[in-house]
DNA sequence: TGCTGTATGTTAGAAAATTGACAGCAGGCG
DNA sequence: CGCCTGCTGTCAATTTTCTAACATACAGCA
């Protein structure tokens, strides 16, 4: 590997700016503009979104009149990424400890997705086993 | 409530030795320094821990000769509060798609943490219908 | 005693981020 | 046509962050 360029680090702005599109999954200057809770002017979000665009975390697409954003890097990789992180720095690189704290704050979790999380964690304790015979295979 | 006295945000060095006190749960600024990337000379680290000490995100604790900082508020809190962020920026608010993101990338996952993992679904399952049951009767 | 090594605290300059004023351009409409 | 309206782009100035040089204090030891 060529040893990736480095991405340059986000500014306390340019992140809070990152986390709407990513949250939007596209997003005019408008958008963000109004979706920030202590913004500056229009105008400054603009510039930012430029900057950003100078840094290779957004693209834009013309839509008529206006630009749209979206993340240079998929939101599916970019949450994985930042997951793992979080994961990493507060639980030990434990996701159970991970997913205590999820399940464990106030959050509405409704049956489908309790349901869904069962089958997820069904799913993985097949392929570990998968895993552990082909390593075993190979050994 | 009366409205908490809104935290002052993170820069980005400040932020990343958050990071790494949160991840050591305990850290002089030797430790800190030598856990960073590409770090600045000592004395700088130093110069961020008081200020993030005076912005109260930090707490010391004299040990000996040196001063061993702390986070203010627990790891737990802040995990939480920051992985719930991630699922509603990233994953729609949805833990389970957090999770398969979790499962998914090329992590080891130890059977015993399935084993946990699933555990803590199935009790939260029992909650769930707790909660359901108690809702109707106060209907 | 006086040197050395490891701490902390202070301060000021350099670098980066954040900000808003201003200018230009295209489209819709009286 | 001429005039708004809603965009984009450029630019310089303020504010914040980042950095390191310097000064000070205490403990151990020749």
């Amino acid at each position: 590997m060529p040893s990736s360029p480095t991405p340059p680090p986000l500014s306390r702005r340019e992140r809070q700016i990152m986390d709407i599109v990513y949250k939007l999954r596209e997003a005019t200057a408008a958008d963000i503009h109004g979706a920030i809770d202590d913004p500056p002017t229009y105008t400054t979000v603009r510039g930012l979104l430029r900057i950003l665009e100078k840094k290779k975390h957004l693209q834009h697409v013309r839509d008529g009149p206006r630009y749209v954003y979206r993340p240079s890097t998929p939101r599916a990789a970019a949450g994985a990424s930042v997951l793992s992180h979080v994961v990493r720095t507060f639980f030990d690189g434990s996701p159970s400890k991970a997913m205590a704290a999820l399940l464990g704050s106030n959050n509405v979790h409704t049956e489908a997705e309790l349901e869904r999380l069962s089958r997820l964690v069904d799913e993985a304790k097949g392929e570990a086993t998968t895993t552990r015979r082909n390593k075993a295979r190979r050994a």
